[in-house]
This record gives C-alpha cells, sequence and structure tokens, in this order.
DNA sequence: CGGTCGATAGTCT
DNA sequence: GACTATCGACCGA
C-alpha cells in the first residue's frame, strides 16, 4: 500500500558539480536516517548555497580549519556543525573535490518516521514545523557532529543516506537571498525552496547580535 | 501567524 | 572577546 521512497543512494557523480547546480537539485530528494529505533525519512524543501572559498558567507571563507576541512574534501559526504551553542546544522558537501562548497539543508518534510522525529522535536506545533528550519531538520533527524565526514553516496546500512526522491515541477523552484547569512555574501540569491510547500521556513534577515550587559 | 528577546558554547581574531 | 549558515518561550492578533 505505502509506496516506499527509493532508497538506492544518489550517485556522487551529481554531486560532484558546481555548487549552484547541485542546490536546486537536491529540493525533492530524499534523505533517509537510519538510527536505531528505526528510519527516518525526509523530503529536501529548501536549501542554501555556499561557495567555498571565494564565499565571504561559508565556513571556507577563510581557509581550512578543523571545524570546516569536510568542506574540502569529496563530494557526497556530510559538514555537520554546531552553532549558538545549542544547534546543528547539516550541510552536503559537493563540487570537485577541494572547491570546499556544500550545500545547506534547510528544510524538509517529515515523510515516515513522524514519531521518532516529534520525541527530538517537543516543541513542533504541527508536523509541518518538525523540520521546518536548518536546525531543526538536523535535531528531527537526530544528527550531531558524530555524523560529521558521513558518506552520504553509500548503501543501507549507512546512517544517513542521500536518495533521488521525486523533483518538484521546475516552475515550483524559487530562489532568493539566504537567510541568516551578513556582510559581503548576504545578497546572492543562494536560497532555494520549493514555492507553496508549507514546511519551507520563513526568511528571516541577518541581525549582528547585540552584546550581553 | 508575526514580533521581540535571551540562551548557550564552539570557533576564530 | 566577539560573533555565530538558530531557535523557543512568550505575547499579541
Amino acid at each position: 500500500m505505502t509506496e516506499r521512497s527509493d532508497r538506492t543512494p544518489l550517485p556522487r557523480n551529481l554531486l560532484d558539480r558546481p555548487v549552484l547546480d547541485v542546490a536546486p537539485d537536491l529540493l525533492g530528494r530524499v534523505l533517509v536516517r537510519r538510527t536505531a529505533e528505526g528510519p527516518i525519512v525526509l523530503r529536501i524543501t529548501e536549501v542554501e548555497a555556499y561557495a567555498g572559498e571565494l564565499d565571504p558567507g561559508s565556513h571556507a571563507f577563510r581557509g581550512r580549519t578543523p571545524r570546516n576541512e569536510v568542506m574540502f574534501g569529496p563530494p557526497g559526504h556530510a559538514y555537520v556543525y554546531f552553532t549558538y551553542g545549542m544547534w546543528h546544522c547539516l550541510n552536503v558537501v559537493c563540487g570537485p573535490e577541494g572547491r570546499a562548497s556544500g550545500v545547506l539543508l534547510r528544510a524538509g518534510e517529515v515523510l515516515e518516521g513522524q514519531e521518532l522525529a516529534r520525541k527530538r522535536r517537543l516543541s513542533a506545533r504541527y508536523d509541518k514545523e518538525l523540520a521546518k528550519g536548518p536546525a531543526r531538520l538536523a535535531t528531527a533527524l537526530g544528527v550531531d557532529r558524530v555524523l560529521n565526514g558521513t558518506d552520504l553516496c553509500t548503501g543501507d546500512d549507512a546512517p544517513l543516506t542521500l536518495c533521488p526522491g521525486e523533483p518538484p515541477a521546475p516552475d515550483l523552484v524559487r530562489n532568493g537571498p539566504r537567510t541568516g547569512v551578513g556582510g559581503d555574501g548576504a545578497h546572492h540569491p543562494w536560497r532555494f525552496w520549493i514555492d507553496g510547500d508549507p514546511t519551507v521556513s520563513p526568511y528571516r534577515p541577518h541581525v549582528p547580535r547585540k552584546r550581553a550587559t
């Protein structure tokens, strides 16, 4: 009855391309997170492109560091970082090796494993909020730095696999400025989303933090 | 649904 | 020491 999504891994060569090609191509694709309690399956609805060392908004902008070294490695791996003292965000490393570019997964629709996702996202009022925002997405999937560097293009027993999925109608793919990115990288229209999808996170302009008193 | 505000610790200057 | 590829509580509508 239930039409199960295709869980074969995405061919790595689809990720071995320039980040601005890969980012919109990830919309509608499916991420499978396998946990001890069972799988959580997510359809990607919103992403942002980060163009390596040339991009002031990218973690790779100032060169290789211990944190960002996965971005400099081969495509098809997970770059997971910890931010704001509380949250994790998940990226797909793409482009030719060494280019240090990646795609931040900003939002998605939970297709399977909602019960598991809800247990990790107790503040979500509706299921459409389970993965509405990059840190919420990582939380819903139970992704943290332990998975940094995970190969997303291998088979059935990997903790995290990127799968082909069903692409959205081309006319539903929109793009606009990146969320939360300040400085010179702010204006690039490198956020991509599926128009009208209820799981897409709201746009928030970057606001530099005020100093604590 | 939208706006404001504070939390919290890793990372780099 | 400052900033951060953010979110939740809380409030008003």
